[in-house]
DNA sequence: GCCAACGTTGGC
DNA sequence: GCCAACGTTGGC
């Protein structure tokens, strides 16, 4: 099993709304980005990502299960990029934020502290227990 | 096919 | 609000 990391800004797609959207889940779209695709392409059903708050707050909220696998977004109309779906899986019980990840030696090669534009990226199994462990759960 | 110009993202 | 980093676009 992959794990990855979702980035959404709250004012466009919140953890909450996440949460709210229940065992159903929601499709992730509106990636128009091509390594993003590369991730989403790569992602397999039952596959776990953390659900990060970019902008607003830039902490690590929840944790969300791939629902279903890659298919085309309807949102673009060129038919080149496409989503997955998701749901929430579990709230952490601490949020942790990027100025913690940063502090953290171990996590000095995370995607997100090297490339934090990219909206979708992959996460090792050591970051991933690691972040667990800061967020309580 | 190169590269300058431009737009967007996201941390600070 | 600023600006650095990155991706994309378009002229040549």
């Amino acid at each position: 099993m992959a794990y990855w990391l979702l980035k959404s800004e709250p004012d466009s797609w919140s953890w909450r709304q996440q949460v709210e959207a229940g065992a159903k889940g929601t499709s992730w779209n509106g990636v128009r980005n091509h390594s993003a695709k590369q991730n989403l392409m790569a992602m397999k059903v039952g596959d776990e990502a953390f659900f990060y708050h970019s902008n607003e707050g830039k902490e690590i909220v929840g944790i969300v299960t791939v629902a279903k696998p890659y298919y085309p977004d309807p949102t673009d109309k060129t038919g080149t990029f496409g989503m997955v779906d998701v749901r929430a899986e579990k709230s952490l019980k601490k949020s942790v934020g990027l100025a913690a990840i940063k502090a953290e030696p171990r996590l000095k090669n995370m995607v997100l502290v090297n490339n934090s534009r990219l909206s979708v990226q992959p996460v090792t199994d050591a970051e991933w227990k690691l972040i667990c462990r800061l967020g309580g759960i």
